[in-house]
RNA sequence: GGACGCGUAGCUCAGCGGGAGAGCACCUCGUUGACAUCGAGGGGGUCGCUGGUUCGAUCCCAGCCGCGUCCACCA
């Protein structure tokens, strides 16, 4: 016999290494079977599970048992991601807690050494993590961005798309972290509210005919300055371009000149132009051939390009110094205050400078267009759809991608230098080196480039890398391209759109069919979770409290939500309760014999109770399979939670139970059997979102004795198709029937405060032959829900019986003794109050000829049922009132 | 400034052309052995506002208001 509630603390480990070690992760080897895959979205190695991981990896889950179930080779392909500067971030932080070295200290070799170190010992902790929740990873397929294979894919992609002009090197303006001293792409730049001041200075003209004022939020990039521009079109100007003024402080003369980039209606009109440290003054720059003078250096700090008492200051106090200056000068000619964005690293956490540096870039915009064109063409398609708005947004605006990283942990650049700096970009340091001695006759001494890759640019061969690729794998072939792939919306940019162009380019194929957009985890009050705020909810915390699968539901029937989801505890308990409710219910069934029957047909059942619940689980099948084709997560876990709740043990256990205690042996043994079928199909149907319990059911339900399928795992059994044929309306009428005759009877008990002890009976006073048989026939099932003592066929309604209209026919209580006249009145005027009310709109339509003659001829017909009924209920109802009136 | 999303019961959300639903919360009643992590019943909504299309609009279209997110903007 079951305990009685589900243990999951216990149940849990214990099935995932049952699992795990029976290899049922791995896909079939089948060859006929369809290949379904997924590639895990790499979470960091130095991460730990949260709560968004829990939401996505629960998706992924839920699609690749679905999938396997339905016998595909389903392969779901794990790893994590060496994640460059979290990664660096976190093990130089360690370094200094325990008072070792700095990482500059150590040297870029032990250093590296020391992160692999790190990474043996605690860079596994989310991959354990992970199989909390139950995920099903093909943990033998496991991959890591910086093994040795997925380098090689690396290496290989750089070389070739440098040789194909589609990496190339250039000194441009980048953004560059000063608190890492490395360069960042536009995407890691997340702009900040901040508040600030508009400094306005006026540079005197040179020769000394008068100023031009010029405003700046970045004083100390006026020590760089090379121009002041206005627009050519701006008179107040016009006749100072080609002047010069001579730059306070550094005492330069800088010439005035115009250009379309001042927009004359903001500030003075005249901008100062610092081509080395601004996005638009380095257009502008080049444009006019200006010089760049860069003042920094990597930290930030002022340059030898500066006047010396500024050189080795810090950007900040440099600041302060040339505001003073410009006060000093009597060159300060208003301060404002403001409040602007400012751009700063998504790591660090400190302003970006815009930094003039030698990088390595790939050309986005050649390799997007293929990527823009197969989403398009729908080859892969976004769910939701709007996403693809904002894929296509990005993509048709790309910017060069600056790929290379001052870092030391990374795919270090397969680029070696020459002594006069000629570039060898190779797959290995020996093509290099033959390619350099090819060149100059000789060996020379070669420098390999000190940067590493952008952990994107790893990231996006994900889908093939870990199949395989540069090799020609049979995973590769059997499972590329990979069919879904589930990920957070922040990351379209960094991670989906690179995959794209990286799976098209060098595999000719598309990594995935369809990207499934998931939700984001806010917190109860609708707050993104974050350590500061301390309303993170941790997932392996809520595993423990509630079990994995709760857990798992709740996010899968939360998930449909094209908003955010608002994760509480509260509900997290409701749906640990439907799988408590499950549980119970297989119990009772189980104590009442329900055992799985050999060769049972759901097709051939006869009595109607068993005929209902066989059609509403075709149903139930036919719905989830629908909606878990679609990533319609959330609905199959609704559909699910409202069959085994609101149908299968509200209604169909209460309904067996006569049976299953009564002495009509074939009815009994058919409802048995048919009790452990539907179970068994809840199961099945489940088992994707509730794994552990699920699980644990099938195996506990195993009858020992007997030979049966369940002697295999529920994860690897097959998924149900059950046919339209097993739907029954006529039994799903006649259950309705009795649904409503005990819901509106109840209510009418209820209504009068007619306790559970009474036992009236139930009168059938008008009603059709059908209806008549259909309740006696059950009569035992509505006795028991509705407490009444027998079915009694009458011809009239008795004085001081309650009378109720459902589907037509007419029941009545006879509870006179509970009547409370004045309130039974009432009841039974508002209800024909309501009825008249119907009555009125419904006679109105009907009246309308552009109604009858436009509207589809069923919703006119329904229309007609309506009122029919709505006309005869009142009726019944009014004369019930006239007779409570004739009482008094 | 541009784009996207969202405003439905006290709360969280479904529904998205033919008289609005669920879960939770709330009120009342209930220990008949599957389940009190439960059962039964009940109250509660001019479906953000204004127009339009339509025989008919919570649902489609336009505008507005409010909330959120992303991208751009640093002179």
């Amino acid at each position: 016999m079951l305990d009685k509630t589900f243990d999951p603390k216990t149940v849990e480990p214990r099935l995932y290494a049952a699992w795990e070690a029976s290899g049922a992760f791995a896909p079939i080897d089948d060859p006929a079977a369809e290949p379904f895959s997924i590639v895990i979205p790499p979470p960091n190695v130095t991460g730990s599970l949260h709560i968004g991981h829990a939401l996505n990896n629960t998706l992924q889950d839920v699609l690749i048992r679905f999938e396997r179930m339905r016998g595909k080779a389903a392969l779901w392909l794990p790893g994590t991601d060496h994640a460059g500067i979290a990664t660096q971030m976190v093990v130089e932080r360690q370094l200094a807690a325990e008072g070792n070295q700095s990482r500059r200290d150590l040297g870029r070799d032990d250093f590296v050494a020391k992160v692999w170190e790190w990474k043996a010992k605690s860079g596994g902790t989310i991959v354990n993590q992970l199989r909390r929740l139950g995920a099903s990873c093909d943990w033998s397929r496991e991959r890591f961005t910086l093994d040795e294979g997925l380098s090689a894919a690396v290496r290989k992609v750089f070389v070739t798309l440098y040789k194909e002009k589609l990496i190339y090197r250039d000194k441009r303006l980048v953004n560059w972290d000063p608190h890492f001293q490395t360069a960042i792409s536009d995407l890691e730049v997340e702009q900040r509210e901040v508040d600030g001041h508009y400094w306005h200075f006026a540079y005197p003209l040179e020769d000394g005919s008068g100023e031009i004022v010029v405003a700046t939020t970045r004083p100390e990039t006026m020590l760089g300055d090379t121009a002041v521009a206005v627009h050519p079109s701006d008179e107040r100007y016009t006749a100072l371009i080609g002047k010069a003024v001579r730059l306070p402080i550094v005492n330069r003369p800088i010439p005035i000149i115009a250009d379309e980039y001042p927009d004359p209606e903001k500030g003075s009109g005249a901008v100062k132009i610092t081509p080395a440290h601004d996005f638009n003054d380095f257009a502008v720059g080049k444009r006019h051939n200006l010089p760049m003078i860069n003042i920094f250096d990597d930290f930030a700090r002022l340059n030898d390009n500066v006047p010396a008492e500024y050189r080795g200051m810090d950007r900040f106090a440099a600041r302060k110094k040339v505001v003073e200056a410009f006060e000093q000068l009597g060159l300060l000619r208003d301060v404002e205050k403001t409040r602007h964005t400012v751009p700063h690293g998504d790591r660090s956490g400190v302003v970006v400078e815009p930094y003039l540096t030698d990088q390595w870039y790939v050309n986005a915009e050649h390799l997007a267009r293929e990527a823009i064109s197969a989403v398009e063409t729908d080859r892969t398609v976004f769910v939701p759809k709007h996403w693809e708005k904002t894929y296509f947004e990005w993509m048709r605006n790309i910017q060069p991608w600056c790929v290379s990283r001052q870092l030391w942990w990374g795919h270090r650049i397969p680029a070696w230098f020459g002594p006069d700096g000629r570039v060898f970009v190779e797959e290995t340091e020996e093509e290099a080196r033959r390619q350099a001695r090819e060149h100059y006759g000789r060996d020379e001494p070669l420098r390999q480039d000190e940067d590493v890759l952008d952990t994107w640019f790893s990231s996006a061969l994900w889908p093939f890398s870990t199949l395989g690729w540069p090799e020609k794998t049979d995973d590769l072939r059997r499972f590329y391209p990979t069919h879904t792939l589930i990920t957070g919306f922040d990351i379209i940019f960094f991670w989906v759109a690179r995959m794209m162009m990286q799976g098209l380019h060098f595999m000719g194929d598309v990594p995935f069919k369809r990207v499934f957009i998931n939700a984001l985890v806010r917190d109860a009050e609708g707050r993104k979770m974050s350590k500061s705020k301390g309303n993170v909810m941790d997932p392996l915390e809520l595993v423990d409290d509630y079990g994995a699968d709760a857990l798992r539901f709740t996010l899968t029937a939360m998930s449909g939500q094209a908003r955010d989801i608002k994760l509480s505890r509260q509900r997290i308990e409701g749906y640990r309760n439907f799988g408590t409710k499950l549980w119970n219910a297989t119990r009772f069934c189980q104590m009442n014999g329900c055992a799985r029957a050999e060769g049972f047909d759901p097709a051939g059942v006869k009595v109607t109770l068993n005929r209902w619940i066989v059609g509403e689980t075709a149903r139930t099948a036919q719905a989830v399979t629908s909606a878990l084709a679609d990533c319609g997560f959330d609905e199959a876990a609704n559909t699910l939670y409202r069959f085994i709740w609101n149908q299968f043990c509200d209604w169909y256990v209460e309904f067996a139970k006569p049976l299953l205690t009564g002495d009509d042996q074939a009815a009994k043994v058919e409802t048995q059997a048919t009790a452990a079928w539907v179970l068994d199909q809840a199961l099945l149907l489940l088992h994707p979102v509730m794994p552990f319990l699920t699980e644990e059911l099938w195996g506990q339900t195993a009858d020992a004795g007997a030979p049966r399928a369940h002697a295999d795992f529920l994860m690897t059994a097959r998924w149900p198709e059950l046919p339209d044929s097993l739907i029954d309306t006529a039994a799903d009428a006649e259950i309705a029937l009795l649904i409503s005759a005990i819901t509106e009877g109840r209510s009418v008990r209820q209504g009068l405060n007619v306790p559970p002890s009474a036992h009236p009976a139930l009168l059938v006073v008008d009603a059709t032959d059908r209806q008549r048989e259909v309740l006696r026939a059950n009569a035992a099932l509505v006795q028991r829900l509705l407490r009444v003592a027998e079915l009694r066929f009458v011809d009239a309604a008795p004085e001081g019986s309650i009378p109720y209209v459902v589907e037509g026919a007419t029941l009545a209580l006879p509870v006179a003794e509970f009547i409370d006249l004045a309130a039974e009145r009432a009841r039974l005027s508002k209800e024909v109050g309501t009825l008249s009310q119907d009555i009125e709109r419904t006679a109105k339509k009907l009246g309308n000829p552009d109604f009858v003659s436009r509207a589809p001829e069923e919703v006119v017909e329904e229309n007609r049922e309506r009122l029919a009924e709505a006309e005869a209920a009142k009726a019944k109802l009014e004369e019930a009132l006239s007779r409570l009136g004739a009482v008094a």
